[in-house]
DNA sequence: GGGAGGCGTGCTCACATGAGCAATTCCTGC
DNA sequence: GCAGGAATTGCTCATGTGAGCACGCCTCCC
């Protein structure tokens, strides 16, 4: 009986979907009735037998993005799927949060930015004239250290002058050697002012780092891969506006994080808008942590990492990963 | 605009298809009327955007088998996906075949079979009782000269039992060494009564071997594998109902015809049910031929051969095969 | 044997949708 | 700058479709 039922849902599917034929007449042609035939469609479409897909670079996965706000009360949530060919799912990230930016309203008068490569796709992907007014602030420590210097100072730029606006950054660099010191230049007026003007902003955009020797941090020079190896070995996944965090989303080493200069977490946790772009194989731990303890309200990340993420969320917060 | 209109489109599918939200829901929430999301989602399904795909082992490709029928004035084809698992693609035409004589309608009163792996995997997929008084005659020799023996007269035992009706076996071997004793057996009163059911049978099944040394025919001890070489340097891409042709569906050696005991190319053609079920990589060649030559009104195969077939259809037929 | 409950079926009705058409806008060539 | 034509848009209307309901059948349990 069942299996009778299955390959009449099949047929029926088939002169449906593929003849477009209506319901009705697949009902004469097969002996039913239309009502019948209506139901062996709904049916086919619950087994899985037919399978609507959307295939499109650009295309979203709703059902995820409901989930994740559902289960992290995200305000927001952006899941792009991920490509079968080869191309970059960073990059198709990055558009989507260009996209998601665009759309934002109201629209924010001050942008908190981090930096890295991530924020800097993001950039590149911000057609000009985004929007109208939009000033930016960095909202960590700038490079400054290497080669790499000027590129945080450019992503910034970058967003506020095809957002028509203006840019503050922040004089300073990300971390410091010693905790005064950065309670110095903190107080330091300049500094002091941009850090208001960070506090107040009507919206954050941040990436994350992973904890590991790729980290831009190490290569800016900051910190060593001895260093990074003892955040590893406390627990570290990765970074969120130069901060180590674990795996609860606390931060791992406290001394450190004393030096690093700018947002604070809580001050992201906090804001009413805080959009964190997170994408990659790599990443998909410090997503985890990010999302779990509300660091952002709206992610927007890849369709792995938003299974690695629901994965974690659906057995319960109470499991440990084993290390 | 194009590419705007094109992100529309993937926007209104995914809420459509995905969240099944109405078109005028969409319209409220993307600020279009009802109408123009309607025409997006037109648009989206010709561009592709959205894929429906049918995923069951016993789907069938409706539009090619249209295609089919219209370019080969076939009366009937049934083509069964290519399956993405491993499983065997002949089993499942099998499968397919007996589902079409179990729906064949008028029921044949006289059903003229071959024999073969092809046939006999038909026969174990009708269940018992597919028919009432369905009885079976073979139309071509039988295989008696090895420890095969006994198959082909239990392929159409099988059929005809689980038919509702009697077997009538063609008492002779499939090919002789000599054309006066060929006719000399044809003359014989047992076996032309037989020649004679098998001519007025009201539908013949039947498959095709391909032109080589794995040939049921070489197996069996019919030919030597010298034989079949010289075949195929004269041109011949398969065999039907144990007679070789070449790519335009003609006899390829008069004289091994001559030999060959059974219902000719001719009666197949003038049939008004005759039905190739022909399938596997190996068989392109043949199934083309075949369906060509019109030597059958209903074809019944996978997607891949059906595919060969309608491309070389598609290129003309004027196109010579290199061989 | 008889009743209760569950399941499948056919139907009504309200809603969703596509075809076809007028109105508008946009573009193009003069 | 403007007329003509093509494309696009909003609409009417007929049709297609799903939700909800009533009926009948089957089964299971008393």
């Amino acid at each position: 009986m069942t299996t009778s039922t299955e390959m009449l849902s099949v047929r029926a599917a088939e002169l449906y979907y593929e003849e477009s034929k209506t319901q009705d007449e697949i009902g004469s042609l097969l002996g039913l009735t239309r009502w019948k035939v209506g139901r062996l469609l709904t049916q086919a479409r619950e087994l899985g037998i037919v399978r609507i897909e959307i295939v499109h670079p650009r295309a979203r996965k709703l059902s995820m993005e409901r989930e994740l706000r559902e289960h992290f009360s995200l305000a927001d949530a952006v899941v792009v799927p991920s490509p079968s060919d080869g191309s970059s799912v960073a990059d198709r990230v990055a558009e989507a949060a260009a996209d998601y930016l665009r759309a934002l309203r109201p629209v924010p008068g001050t942008l908190g930015v981090s930096w890295g490569r991530t924020v800097d796709s993001i950039a590149d992907h911000l057609p000009q004239g985004w929007a109208r007014g939009v000033d930016v602030v960095q909202i960590n420590g700038g490079v400054s250290l290497n080669r790499r210097s000027g590129t945080a100072a450019s992503t910034a730029v970058s967003i506020a002058r095809s957002g028509g606006g203006q840019a503050t950054l922040l004089p300073s660099p990300a971390i410091l050697e010693h905790r005064d010191t950065r309670v110095a230049i903190e107080a330091d007026r300049t500094v002091a002012g941009v850090l208001e003007r960070a506090a107040g902003a009507s919206a954050y955009l941040y990436s994350a780092g992973v904890a590991d020797a790729s980290s831009v941090l190490v290569d800016s020079g900051y910190l060593s891969r001895e260093d990074i190896a003892m955040l590893v070995a406390r627990g570290a996944v990765g970074d969120v506006v130069g901060r180590y965090i674990d795996g609860d989303g606390n931060i791992v080493d406290h001394e450190l994080d004393g030096r690093t200069v700018g947002v604070s977490l809580e001050q992201l946790r906090a804001a009413a808008v805080a959009i964190a772009v997170i994408s990659g194989e790599s990443k998909h731990a410090i997503a985890r942590a990010v999302v779990s303890s509300s660091l952002c309200s709206v992610l927007i990340t890849d369709e792995a990492t938003a299974r690695a993420v629901l994965d974690q969320a659906d057995f319960g917060t109470t499991i440990q990963e084993r290390s």
